[in-house]
RNA sequence: GGGGUGGUAGUUAAGUUGGUUAUAACGCCGGCCUGUCACGCCGGAGGCCGCGGGUUCGAGUCCCGUCCACCCCGCCA
């Protein structure tokens, strides 16, 4: 070996030799991706981060004495993933070129080799496209990274960081860093526990964000802040959500909602600029991202994160059902009975009724089987059922269930307001609300992609982004019956909702704001609460009392009463923001070490048992869930 | 917490109303081959059918339980 690494360093990567460099001595290291023996002569693909270069083991080779006989026989023993080293003259192929490959109009013609170390043979094959199961990959995650594809997302991963950097650098932001081991606050995500050994009894929460802590820079007076930044949240995981996942975390002091939006918009526009070389301008000529309120993104697609590569809106029907008394149809009176009775609020309702209406190009690709799939996938989100109708050029409705006991008016009013004509198909939901909002939302999407309108994931070449506005400050929880922060208790209300905050919680509106792209929420922020005066008319809105947050933040409420000034941020999820410009389909493909749906590692069997011993040091006792 | 999909050689899958020795492709091992690049040709090995119980003359197949992975709802300020 110490001819090798000691003697001879590498000169090339696997990737960077062309024509140009024919008549080359190099010296190449890598992994044998592939082997060819023909007998006489052999073939080696030798891979490295940069590619693959072909090897030629030619026991013909003059003019170098013994060494290329030797590296011929020692190279018939190469197998997949051995990681050697090869010295060699870079020869044209001549009229044996390879076009797929960037270093296909050369091959380097080996004097000398070097094994530096065998492989057992892999569990699946370290190639582009493998069909083998995530199961298999997580569990030898460093043979799945070694694939092209996870090398080009974790790639992605470092433009977006040197970007990100260079960007807030230039900006006069400063990096700074905050603790990950933090108070445990209520509230919100739940939190790890770290047991504090030195206070028994005690423990630490991992940071689920840097929140409370970039805001006491801002009243430290750093100004303008950023990091990229771990978070943790013991929460169950999806398609695109991790247990521990990276946040570009700003915050900025002396500014307004749309201060913050510029500086995010320079940033995607450079991310995409450097990453992908999009030029984003060309979308939005003015540097400036939509904006839509969230009341108007809930009305048309049932949820706060619409994606608008399409358009497909839903349409609130509640009003026209109420006017017509539920029309004969009997699941519909009894919310319009509590319309009228006031029971239900027009403007906060707690039923609604929704309809998707599929154009007559679309509605003709569904089948009747299909359609009823799509109830199928409906009950999968709560709905109870699918209720549809398509439209005959009467105007009247045929394989819908509820077409016998409609009245003419409501159905000629409904098809008014939803503007339906022949051939169209409108899809019901009625009920509480969110469970309408969830299911119709999804049931856009799904549809869409069904029907080939967007792909079934990745971009599509498509780049949406929207800030949804405006949204309202508290939430109402069924269960506990009372008013909750809808984010955090820190938002600001607006000016003019302030005097709302205790006649009528629910219609309070704050500026807090979320980046769509493609219908992923790509990061969400707000303007904070830097006034203690309104910080109380909140939190006795929320019903807690004075103690209770002194208990839950004392530090942040008296740093605000020394000297806060005005600011506001915003967290982007750096994670999806890597899975979108890479088009990979999974979180998991741009994380490199992820967990699986229940937070295992499959490749170190991570969360572990650990030693009564440990636990006594600890002073912690494990109890079975009751 | 709830709903759904899946688990069969190293990998990916097929396996009929329960019925001889559980198939295929790729990979692996051995042999041949100097222009292949998904090399080719000849030969070969390889199985806890996720795990545990049950029904049956007989279970990969049917039933019950359980574990694991994935997708969704709840949850994620």
């Amino acid at each position: 070996m110490a001819r090798f690494i000691d003697d001879l360093k590498r000169t090339h990567h696997a990737g960077e030799l062309r024509a140009t460099d024919e008549g080359k001595v190099v010296v190449l290291f890598g992994w044998v991706a592939n082997y060819r023996d023909h007998g006489g002569c052999v073939f080696i693909d030798l891979r490295d981060r940069e590619g693959v270069t072909q090897l030629v083991f030619d026991p013909e080779l003059t003019g170098h004495g013994e060494l290329p006989r030797a590296a011929h026989e020692n190279a018939r023993a190469l197998r997949s993933e051995w990681v050697i080293g090869a010295r060699g003259i870079v020869k044209s192929r001549g009229a044996n070129k390879n076009a797929k490959l960037p270093t296909g109009d050369i091959e380097v013609h080996v004097i000398e080799l070097a094994v530096f170390n065998k492989s057992e043979t892999p569990p699946f094959e370290v190639a582009d496209d493998i069909d083998t199961g995530e199961e298999k990959r997580l569990q030898y995650r460093y043979l799945d990274l070694r694939r092209a594809p996870l090398q080009r997302t974790l790639r992605v991963r470092h433009r977006i960081n040197q970007v990100t950097r260079r960007y807030f650098d230039e900006a006069g932001f400063l990096e700074l860093e905050t603790p990950i081991m933090v108070k445990y606050t209520p509230g919100g995500a739940r939190n790890f526990l770290v047991p504090a050994r030195m206070h028994p009894g005690k423990f630490y929460a991992l940071a689920e964000s840097p929140q409370l802590f970039k805001q006491l820079y801002m009243v430290a007076g750093f100004d303008k802040y950023f990091q990229v930044v771990k978070c943790f949240r013991d929460e169950a995981l999806r398609l695109d959500r991790q247990p521990e996942f990276t946040q570009i975390d700003v915050e900025m002091s002396f500014v307004n909602q749309d201060d913050v939006f510029r500086a995010i918009e320079g940033l995607v526009f450079r991310i995409w600029k450097e990453v992908l070389g999009v030029d984003l301008k060309t979308l939005y000529p003015s540097g400036r991202f939509p904006q839509m309120p969230f009341e108007q993104s809930m009305r048309l697609y049932g949820n706060d994160k619409p994606d608008l590569r399409f358009a497909l809106p839903h349409v609130d029907i509640t009003d026209v059902i109420v006017e017509h008394g539920g029309g004969g149809i009997p699941f519909f009176k009894p919310i319009a009975d509590k319309f009228k009775s006031g029971e239900y609020r027009r403007d906060l309702p707690a039923e609604i009724v929704k309809v998707l209406r599929l154009p007559a190009e679309l509605a003709s690709k569904l089948s009747r089987t299909e359609t009823d799939k799509l109830e199928e996938f409906v009950k999968g989100m709560g709905a109870k059922g699918l209720a549809r109708a398509r439209i005959a050029e009467d105007g009247s409705w045929t394989q819908s269930p509820l077409a016998k006991s409609i009245t003419p008016e409501l159905r000629q009013a409904i098809n008014a307001r939803a503007e339906a004509k022949e051939g169209d198909l409108l899809l019901f939901q009625f009920g509480r609300e969110s469970v309408v909002q969830t299911v119709m939302a999804n049931l856009r999407l799904h549809v869409a992609k069904r029907l080939g309108v967007i792909p079934e994931s990745g971009h599509g070449g498509q780049w949406n982004f929207l800030w949804v506005i405006d949204p309202p400050l508290f939430e109402y929880d069924d269960e506990k019956k009372t008013w909750v922060a809808a984010h955090h208790a820190f938002t600001r209300p607006h000016d003019d909702c302030v005097g709302l905050l205790e006649r009528d919680p629910g219609k309070v509106l704050c500026w807090r704001y979320d980046l769509v792209l493609n219908g992923f929420e790509l990061g969400g922020g707000s303007i904070r609460l830097h006034d203690p005066e309104v910080q109380a008319k909140v939190f006795r809105a929320l019903g807690i009392s004075d103690d209770e947050a002194r208990a839950k933040f004392g530090f942040l409420l008296d740093a605000l009463k020394m000297g806060a000034p005005p600011h506001g941020g915003i967290a982007l999820g750096m994670d999806r923001l890597a899975m979108l410009l890479s088009g990979a389909e999974s979180l998991r493909d741009v994380i490199p070490f992820p967990k699986t749906q229940k937070g295992t590692d499959l490749m170190t069997d991570a969360p572990s048992g650990v030693s009564a011993e440990q636990l006594v040091e600890l002073h912690v006792r494990t109890v079975e869930a009751p």
